[in-house]
DNA sequence: TAAACATATGAACGTTTGTTCATATGTGAA
DNA sequence: TTCACATATGAACAAACGTTCATATGTTTA
């Protein structure tokens, strides 16, 4: 298949969801916590660490461990870039 | 819940199915007819007929009746400007 | 080393989703 | 008005997905 659709299909698949989106909503500017996004998006902390999992499957996601926490931050400025134009235009929504 | 996490959801949703970025993939620069993206993407009518609407109803395309012939577009600039960021960066995956 | 904290994982289950098949609707030509 | 073409739609079914529960793993502190 081609991999322009392919690679694509993958970002947005990992997008299109509302814990997912919240999720990277919440680690947008600084990198958080497993722990603070828990109890910043009010999910489980099972639900939010699977889907966690999935995001890094994405590679929309990386993450890094400082002691006992593990710190989540976006992958890269790409994924920065494509969620933070959507929400610009999501907030706008029936202008244009 | 947010409008920004709810309007952004609604497109990732609608992008996140790869008949559905095919399609998107073939109207990006000119209309088509529902017949001619069939042929282009090679997906049966009714399929691609059901995701058309799906579309439709996410806001993601427009169409427009000429004669016999249905011509869907992009609905928005917005939306062009999103999937074509993310062409993008799919197509270049692995430099930054 | 045991306890406490932080996170990850597997199984299970209900829900959502995408495709197919059959058929209906809309439009122009004869 | 009947036929042929173009598209839309509903039902059905399998497959994919998201959450929960229970439990496992990894890490620091006592």
């Amino acid at each position: 298949m081609n991999l322009k659709i392919e690679n694509s299909l993958i970002i947005f698949k990992a997008l299109a969801d509302e814990t997912r989106i919240k999720i990277i909503d919440s680690i947008l500017e600084e990198p958080k916590t497993v722990g603070q996004i828990v109890k910043l998006i009010n999910e489980s902390q099972s639900c939010v660490s699977h889907q966690l999992k999935t995001l890094k499957e994405a590679e929309i996601v990386k993450c890094e461990r400082k002691g006992k926490c593990m710190y989540y931050s976006l992958a890269d400025t790409h994924v920065k870039e494509i969620v933070s134009q959507t929400f610009l235009h999501a907030s706008h929504k029936g202008e244009e």
